[in-house]
RNA sequence: GGGGUCGUAGUUAAGUCGGUUAUAACGCCGGCCUGUCACGCCGGAGGCCGUGGGUUCGAGUCCCAUCGACCCCGCCA
């Protein structure tokens, strides 16, 4: 047993000693980030979870431990006893926080050994994902992964303290559960005692929480993980957390008010950041129209315009022709068009094309008209009314896109951010905060064949709307809401349906018979008979709003240990192959 | 399912038109060094060029396949 443990307890953290602490006697532990050995004086970086403080070993004064210090190298786990020393004026390094004061050592013990790390851990050096991730738990000494995960354990702890004083009582709800049509792609785990039969991870806690509605909870909450077994991306993996919620007696006003709340509570607290609440109210019409996407990046405008109707008279029949088929054309407005060549313009049509755009049709505006190649095809009205719509003067350029209108609105959507961040019109200090309302009941699938619920099948619809459910479901608007911070959607939510005959009319538009609605969700059609009170909640995507929150590239730069695009994990190497026999104790059998 | 980027000492990269012994920096090992803090100086070791096949007198380099990481589209109620 060390020395240290037994009789010397830690006193501080190396990364909070200050000028304040000078003539004290600490107790440090912590892993050696580097060591420089001057021959006699022998200098050593001490790290821990809080920051770095150096360690002067003299040979004059503590041989041994100088001398022990020789062997010590990279990653040793160390636990020293020393005094704080001011540092003279000239000795003061500002780049560290400890930067003022030294620790004279007085008793060192090495209390392990480390192998030569197989990269360097001092957060500048560029080491590949593949080794990061093989190594995660040393990737997670860096400082940078360390601030963001402790970061998610402040955002997870303000979150219940603001829900817990606002009366919501957070309930676990089941991990093995049922498989349900729609939605995402379940990860199934079989079941020993029932052979062929699976349980499903829950890709939310969807049904359970609105059961908690029906037992009288009232207001529920749950910082959980859900499971969605679908092709991963920056900002997404396969097991991801959420602050999940819901509460009865509820209008749409009542959770937003909650939630904003909540957001300027988590953002004070954590970031010190205000927010300004109310948050800006869209509704997915205007967004689509605007920004051509439901979760619009409201950093910065470059808005859509909508120019079908003068350009679709033009003689350009690329535009007309669109327009005559039902399509549209819109386009974006550069005021400084000259940032752009005309191999910058190549490069955005074959950008456009990754999103099913034909190509990107363009005009420079000048004091006389356009030039470019289309501008031949507009007369000198159509010019004045384009610019005018658009603001477009000297010096203006403009990007048209022509397709149906979803292409059109997908590829433009996509193309104003591409080239905010290409043109720096994206301030990274901004937070901008919307919420996206009356969002369509439902969207058609052509793969389908049939109308699919666009938030999930137990939103509440407009009840205005409810007579276009049998004559054009694509109608009928949801009482859902997004919330979208900085172009992501963070949050998403709804009222919820709480009759029985609302829900069936719901499954019977989505395709669903009679006994396949009660084979898959009987329990809740059960439920909704049993007094089910109007509910209705909410879904934050707690490692997308830390990502955001810590200036995150990637998600797994806010996960203790996540998983590759393929989603395995480098670390452990699941998924694995298992035994014949544990398959056949799960009644399984490879094909 | 589709498109793209990448894979060369422990790490990060360079490697021209296919041609002699595959470079560099950092790290590592050894030596020197008492105020460094990315310490410095001197010396040294270190390579299945992701893997498998092919073309060629000759392949890190060209071709095919395959594995892996990353990014995007589809997908993700």
């Amino acid at each position: 047993m060390s020395e240290f443990i037994t009789e010397d307890k830690r006193t501080h953290y190396c990364g909070s000693i200050r000028a304040k602490h000078a003539g004290e006697n600490v107790v440090l532990m912590g892993w050696v980030h580097r060591r420089r050995d001057l021959g006699g004086l022998i200098f050593i970086d001490l790290r821990d979870r809080e920051g770095i403080v150096q360690i002067v070993l003299d040979p004059e004064k503590k041989p041994q431990a100088h001398a022990l210090a020789h062997d010590i190298r990279s990653e040793f786990v160390l636990a020293i006893k020393g005094r704080v020393n001011l540092r003279p004026a000239d000795m003061i390094n500002p780049s560290l926080k400890t930067g003022e004061i030294e620790i004279i050592i007085d008793k060192l013990e090495i209390l392990n050994e480390s192998d030569t790390p197989p990269f360097v851990l001092d957060g500048e050096t560029e080491v590949s994902e593949n080794l990061l991730l093989k190594y995660r738990y040393l990737d997670l000494r860096r400082r940078d992964l360390q601030r963001n995960i402790i970061l998610r354990s402040k955002v997870a702890s303000e979150t219940r303290s603001y829900l817990q004083e606002e009366g919501f009582i957070e309930i676990e709800t089941p991990f093995l559960t049922k498989s349900t049509p729609e939605g995402a792609r379940d990860y199934l785990v079989p079941s020993r005692v029932s052979p062929g039969a699976f349980y499903a991870l829950p890709q939310s806690p969807q049904l359970f929480k609105q059961l908690l509605m029906v037992s009288g909870f009232d207001k529920y909450y749950q910082i959980v993980k859900c499971f969605r077994d679908e092709d991963l991306r920056a900002d997404r993996q396969p097991e991801f957390t959420q602050i999940d919620m819901e509460m009865s007696f509820i209008s749409e006003s009542d959770i937003i008010n909650i939630i904003e709340g909540m957001m300027a509570h988590i953002f004070k607290t954590c970031l010190d950041r205000d927010l300004r609440v109310p948050f800006p109210r869209l509704t997915y019409r205007e967004a689509i129209d605007r920004y051509g996407r439901d979760n619009p990046d409201t950093r910065f405008s470059l808005e859509l315009e909508d120019l079908t109707d003068i350009a679709g008279g033009s003689e350009f029949r690329v535009f007309s022709e669109v327009a005559k088929g039902g399509g549209a054309v819109k386009a974006l407005l550069l005021a400084d068009g000259k940032t752009l060549s005309r191999k910058d313009i190549d490069a955005l049509g074959a950008f456009v094309g990754g999103y099913g755009a034909k190509g990107v049709a363009w005009a420079r505006v000048n004091e006389d008209g356009w030039t470019g190649s289309i501008a031949k095809f507009f007369n000198q009205e159509e010019i004045k009314r384009i610019n005018e719509k658009m603001g477009a003067g000297p010096g203006s350029l403009i990007l048209f896109v022509a397709d149906t209108a979803d292409v059109v609105n997908n590829a433009l959507g996509a193309l104003r951010i591409h080239l905010a961040e290409k043109l720096g019109l994206i301030d990274k200090e901004t937070l901008s905060f919307a919420w996206i309302t009356e969002f369509p009941m439902f969207e058609y699938s052509k793969t389908e064949e049939r109308y699919m619920a666009t938030h999930h099948p137990f939103t509440s619809p407009v009840e205005e709307d409810l007579p276009f459910l049998e004559t054009d479901p694509g109608k009928v608007r949801a009482r859902a809401y997004d919330l979208v911070l900085n172009g992501s959607e963070i949050g998403g939510g709804s009222i919820r349906i709480h009759k029985s005959d609302v829900q069936s009319m719901i499954f019977k538009t989505l395709g669903l018979s009679e006994d396949e609605a009660r084979k898959k969700f009987g329990f809740l059609l059960d439920a909704l008979r049993y007094g089910t009170p109007p509910h209705g909640g909410i879904a934050f995507g707690l490692d997308r709003m830390i990502m955001i929150m810590a200036g995150a590239e990637s998600i797994r730069d806010v996960i203790a240990f996540p998983k590759t695009l393929k989603a395995t994990c480098l670390l452990t190497g699941a998924p694995s192959e298992v035994s014949t026999e544990q398959l056949a104790e799960l009644s399984l059998k490879r094909n």
